[in-house]
Formats: structure tokens, C-alpha cells, sequence
DNA sequence: CGTTCAGTTGACTAAGGTCAATTCCCGTGG
DNA sequence: CCACGGGAATTGACCTTAGTCAACTGAACG
């Protein structure tokens, strides 16, 4: 995985080369076509996931009504934290909304790394854990303090790519309000 | 801090003794009257706390409302990690609401321990930060997906002490809705 | 007793949801 | 090149949920 190192080498610039270079060969990369699944319902998530580039989504099911929890694009991570953690069934869809090539690691082939009990790569697991922990920390205060305009603002500022590139109904189920209402929220505020 | 270590023997348990006594005698311990302050908005936030006994709440304010992030009780550790982490003004203001014995370690010695290269230390700050992440994705999802009756329901499912310990219009700031809406909740319900 | 403050109740308002109709946009086939 | 079909987005009318404001109840405490 010669090709992921290099972007590795960005990311993780504050970890050494063997560590990097640990990470990196553990991925192997896999093509996902447009509606494609990365994980289902059900299953306990092994992996995790790296994207190329491409798009998807993460989203739950409750009394026939999809809530997404999540787009991921170019260079994010993605998995069920909870359910690789806890090794329980997942009730997290992962699919993809555009054709996506992916890295995949899986999740022992991560357990032996962190076996090897190199400080360093106990390190990049704490600070992905906390990078992860500060995103969904915020993302709940903007849930519970920010109305639908507010939290819409705050999305169009903080990732510009994304009304480009998915359709403004499932910014909507995002965001967790209906396309009707996130349409009169655009008209709103232009 | 061998009251605290003993304690920690508990919720550690999977560490060496050497690390769990390390990180106990980090702390230092400090009483806290009903009403004051561990972190007011504006300052950057330098210590983490374990309380020991009490109840905390954090809450920002945003156009003169107050929005409760998170209470905490006994054995529960707080702070504002983002302010920590990114040594940021805090936006939280965390308040103690009864009389509260805490532990307290500060931002410095945690990095000396961190410094130590002790794969066991990092990986015990890896696993609070997936703990975190966990706990904080599940609130989101709560917030996305249900309304204020079911989130009612699940507090007083799983944090059974809450509701009695704490008044009820800080738990209705908590979910996010008004005093007057948790009333007519309480009321659906029984 | 009277004061105080949490909690409840009622009447009205606002934000967002629902359902149906319409318009817009884009790809495909004739 | 145009016409058509189908899904995305918008709009309108009405409904539901929770917020606001004000009045009232009730328990705790001096």
C-alpha cells in the first residue's frame, strides 16, 4: 500500500515512518460500486474503512424512517466504532452514494498492532478515539442548541463538498429534518 | 491518593498496578460547595475531574439559554476535553449542584505520564477516549432519531439516580426542551 | 402564616412535519 | 434535436409537537 502511505505520511505527520508504514500495509483496497454496501445491519463490523475517494453514508433505520448519521468523503475514515469495540451486531448501514474506492483494514489485523505494544501506535488509537470523541461531541451540543437553519449554516460553512455532491434530500434526513422543510430553510435564508 | 487508587483498582481493572497507581497519584483532592465553579466559559480548561461524591453539571449559554451538555455524579469523570486538547478559551461552564469531593488531576501532569512511553498509559487514554466517543455518538444518535418522550424514557432507564438527585427543570434543560414540555412528558407517560 | 421557588396547567404561538400538487432538471430513446 | 419519463426539489394547505407566557398549586422553610 504504497499509494495509502504517502497519504498517510500527511495525515499522521507527528508518527514515525515504521509506525506509518505498519498502518499503512495492513489496508487492502476494494471498489465499491454506486448503492454498494460496506456494512449492513446486523453484522458485526470488522473493519475499518479508508476512502480514496468516493462518498457514503452511514444511516439507521427506525419505524420505516431512515436517519443518517454520517457522509463520509475523500481521505475520511469510516466503521461502527461501537459495534468493532463491543463486537456486537451493528444497526449502522454504511453504503456507498457514489462508486468508492476504499482501503480496508481489518479489525485484527489492528489488534495484533496494538499487540505489539509500540507506545506510538497506542498513541495514533488515542488520538483518532479523541478526534473522533470532539467530532460527535459538537455534533450533539449543534443538535441540542441549534435549530434546522442554524445547523444547516454551520454544515454549508464547515463542508462546502458536501451539498455539491449529494442531493439535498439526504443533507435533510442529516440534518434530521424532511427535504420539504430543508427546502423552505434554503429559501429562508438566500 | 491511595483512597482514589483503591477506587481506580475497580474501574481499571484490566491495568498493572504500577499504572493505576501512577496515574492515582496524579490527583489531588479539593471540596467544591454546592453552586461553585470547576470550569467557567472563557478560560482554557487544564485539569480533568474525578468526582468522588456530588453532582456536576456542564451548560453553555447561548442568546441568554442554558443547554446542559452533561451532568455528572459520583465515580464520573469531567471536563472540557475539546478546551484541553486544542488549549482553547472553554465555551462550558461546569457547576457543581450539590456539595462535591473531587479528584483533580491537571493537564501537565497527564502529558508527564504520557511522556513516560508507557504503552499501558497510552493505551488507558485511548480506551476513556473510545468510552467517550461511545457514549457521545449514542447521544447524538438519541438527539437525531428520537423525540423528547423517548428521551426521557431512556434517561430515566439508565441513569436511574439522575431524576433523584437532580430537579427536574435541569433534566428538562438536559433534553433539551422546556420545563413546561417535561411536565406534560411526565404526565403522557404515567 | 407568608415567602419562595419548583412544578403544573391553560391558552396561544411558532417551528417543523405531512400530504398532495406542481415544477424543475436531466438522461435516454426516437 | 426534440420529446418524454422519472426522480429531485419546491410550493401550498393543513396538522402536530414543543415553546412561550402567565396564572396557579404545593411543598419547604423561616
Amino acid at each position: 500500500m504504497r499509494e495509502l502511505k504517502s497519504i498517510f505520511d500527511q495525515i499522521f505527520r507527528e508518527f514515525s515512518e515504521e509506525v506509518v508504514s505498519l498502518f499503512s500495509e495492513a489496508f487492502k483496497q476494494k471498489g465499491l460500486k454506486k448503492g454498494e454496501y460496506f456494512l449492513r445491519e446486523g453484522r458485526i463490523c470488522n473493519h475499518i474503512g479508508f476512502i480514496k475517494n468516493g462518498a457514503m453514508m452511514c444511516y439507521y433505520l427506525k419505524d420505516g424512517k431512515r436517519y443518517i448519521d454520517e457522509f463520509s468523503l475523500d481521505y475520511e475514515f469510516i466503521t461502527d466504532y461501537s459495534s468493532l469495540l463491543n463486537q456486537r451486531p451493528s444497526n449502522k448501514n454504511i453504503q456507498c452514494i457514489e462508486g468508492t474506492e476504499i482501503f480496508i483494514i481489518s479489525k485484527d489485523k489492528l489488534n495484533d498492532l496494538y499487540k505489539k505494544n509500540n507506545v506510538e501506535f497506542e498513541r495514533l488509537g488515542r488520538t483518532m478515539a479523541e478526534q473522533l470523541y470532539l467530532q460527535w461531541h459538537e455534533k450533539s451540543k449543534s443538535l441540542l442548541m441549534d435549530n434546522a437553519t442554524e445547523r444547516y449554516i454551520k454544515l454549508i460553512e464547515n463542508r462546502t463538498e458536501l451539498p455539491q455532491r449529494v442531493p439535498q434530500y439526504l443533507i435533510a434526513e442529516y440534518l434530521g429534518i424532511t427535504p420539504e422543510s430543508l427546502s423552505r430553510v434554503r429559501k429562508g435564508i438566500s
